[in-house]
DNA sequence: AAAGATAATGGAAACCATTTTCATTTAGGA
DNA sequence: TCCTAAATGAAAATGGTTTCCATTATCTTT
């Protein structure tokens, strides 16, 4: 799985964990290495499935249970992109990608993370964020931009 | 139910069914009747639990496909704020409310929408669709656009 | 207006991602 | 090393949504 040999992500989470008064595990462990390597948006079954042969040991529900964790700790954020699961990516830190928002394929279901245009979306963004937040007393903390349509190969087809 | 009493909802959609090939039958008519007398997102048993007292004989399955069906034909769009069900909400149309964005507590998951600054924000979606259009030669025919925090009530507790 | 072809329906069962339960194991402070 | 609470896996439960299938209803054709 090509763990970090000393300072993979482990390392970064550690910390993290602890100080929410969370134990590091090696299941915990596996989920985050999983994730930092990956450059897609897994599931938890994908993570299952990358974790299975190397610690078969350690099962589905330990996985959600970790990612629901990892999830309020802020670590990493959960999407829906309308395919009846759930997919994780690693919230943007120090080896982090960089903020983007997504193309959903309405066809096949790809998903292309895009990070053209970013910076005007996120200035505009953090102008209607103060707007709201004032107007509606609402404390934002996160958002959600995503473009549904056809992708490359659905409109050839 | 407060029909219409003659030119509901259901005047308006008869022909977009018969356009697209489907039977107009009384569970739809009552969906669409619900949809477009709601002003809140509502979920498929909120439709249900609407129509059952008026017609007790249309049951839970059909509603949940004639939503797949408005959903293609695009007369509703769905929703998930992540509690997980799915919400529907009449897209904008005569009747329709204005184009708007949802504000989702995280705290008692209520929503919100809002129009406020949706001119610049639609205008700036505009511009990006045409860039990201261009350099994934992807066809974006819709948007979701969702800000996640504490409301108001939340905030104080 | 009646008949026929085919789409639509309801109820029950199936599905399937996610959660819960609970007895057992483990991490990490004492 | 011991101890206690936290974490775990396996299996069962959950709950929204879909599928199956025999029956019914719609709409076109006479």
């Amino acid at each position: 799985m090509g763990h970090g040999h000393g300072k993979g992500p482990g390392q970064w989470c550690h910390g993290k964990f602890r100080g929410c008064g969370y134990r590091m595990t090696t299941g915990r462990e596996a989920v985050l290495d999983v994730l930092s390597q990956a450059n897609e948006h897994l599931s938890a079954e994908d993570i299952y499935m990358k974790i299975h042969p190397v610690y078969p040991a350690i099962g589905l529900t330990s996985i959600y249970r970790t990612l629901d964790i990892l999830v309020n700790i802020g670590l990493i954020h959960k999407f829906d992109f309308g395919h009846g699961r759930a997919r994780y990516e690693l919230t943007e830190g120090p080896k982090g990608k960089r903020h983007h928002h997504h193309l959903v394929c309405t066809g096949c279901g790809r998903v292309i993370d895009y990070t053209d245009f970013i910076d005007e979306e996120v200035a505009l963004l953090k102008k209607t964020e103060e707007g709201l937040s004032k107007k509606y007393n609402f404390r934002i903390d996160n958002h959600l931009i995503q473009f549904y349509g056809l992708c490359d190969a659905c409109n050839r087809s």
